[in-house]
RNA sequence: GGGGGCUUGGUGAAGUGGUAUCACGGAUCUCUCCAAAAGAUCAGUCGUGGGUUCGAUUCCUACAGCCCCUG
């Protein structure tokens, strides 16, 4: 039988992080962070990252909060930005070594995108992003990208809108590098583990709350300090310095927009992306959405029970 | 009492004699290396009634509501 492996997924500021805590603390488990912007060091307070502290363990350098150990969490410069297929290395090796301490690993986080690389197994095409090529194609107008997308690659082209730059600039790369199609390289794997699947869901309008809520208190712990320091190390080009928050007071700190208009903007976006999340993670039938972190509990005894 | 103006999706605005545009908001959706990213779709009987017209949201008219000026 294969490995086990829980994963908790769900919009920001819905809970994930506690309903994980609580788990990996009943269950003998250690978190996988499956969050795009966690993995980054200094953006504790915009991420939302568990603080924590680093310890040792042998050799290595673990982070732990709330008594709960944390991979893949606060442990990336933001000079270095990681690529999906890098994420999905680290995060297979962190399972494999926390399954080999017997423990149970827990991947909780809300990119779509990297819960999917893990648990479908992706493969995905060892192209690594091509600043230059992408600056050249970058300078082509859409209807020229999608002729050329179209011709190398028309299966890919009829599965996207004609608009999408990012997607056929992405797939032209890829064809380029490896001479075949886009498509055909986009396989998932045979999958590594037995997964059992939570959602954490909440009423639209409590949500919303949560998420006001959240950026109120972030602004209070900081996150204007936060921000400023993180362009001045990085620039506000930096692609992390996109994320929720710092993109949005790096306006503000650029004098570009007002302090408070940049904070109804933070709100805003965090809004538009807990949809976009929901969104993502609606259409995957596996997921059990649960009410309460007793009925987790429940669920998780259950899957951690059947050997099957 | 007199004069003038306004009325377009939830909000704020644009616009045209041939069923309407933008921003914000809302809903739905796509997704295999920028993913806290990128992108797609849907929603208005253009205040109400009448008239002119092949055809009116657009012109005329009455009414209603709101606003401004004036006595």
């Amino acid at each position: 039988m294969k490995p086990k492996l829980v994963v908790i997924v769900g919009p920001t500021a819905s809970g994930k992080s506690d309903l994980a805590i609580a788990v990996a603390k009943k269950f003998g488990g250690e978190i996988i962070s499956a969050d795009s912007r966690q993995l980054y060091r200094g953006l504790e307070i915009g991420a939302a990252i568990e603080p924590g502290r680093w310890t040792k363990r042998g050799a290595k350098r673990v982070y732990a909060a709330r008594g709960v150990a944390h991979h893949l969490t606060a442990f990336r410069s933001p000079a270095k930005p990681l690529t999906a297929a890098e994420y999905k290395k680290s995060a297979l090796s962190a399972i494999g070594d926390i399954l080999k301490r017997g423990k149970l690993p827990i991947l909780v986080g809300g990119t779509g995108l990297y819960v999917n690389a893990v648990v479908d197994n992706f493969s995905i095409p060892e192209v690594a992003p091509d600043p230059a090529l992408r600056q050249r194609l970058e300078k082509l107008s859409s209807p020229a990208l999608y002729a050329r997308l179209q011709k190398k690659d028309p299966i890919y082209a009829a599965k996207i809108p004609p608009q999408n730059r990012r997607y056929m600039i992405r797939a032209l790369e890829v064809i380029q590098t490896t001479g075949r199609p886009f498509s055909e390289l986009q396989k998932k794997g045979e999958p590594l583990f037995t997964t059992l699947l939570l959602g954490v869901e909440r009423p639209r309008v409590e949500l919303y709350r949560r998420i006001e809520r959240r950026v109120d208190a972030m602004m209070k712990r900081g996150l204007l300090q936060e921000a400023k320091k993180l362009g001045r190390l990085y620039g506000w080009s930096n692609q992390v310095l996109s994320s929720l928050g710092h993109r949005q007071l790096g306006l503000a700190l650029q004098g570009k927009i007002p302090l408070e208009e940049a904070v109804l903007m933070v709100k805003r976006d965090t809004r538009r992306y807990a949809k976009r999340q929901m969104g993502w993670f609606r259409r995957d039938a596996r997921i059990i959405w649960l009410k309460s972190s007793q009925e987790a509990e429940k669920l998780v005894k259950r899957f951690l029970v059947n050997t099957e």
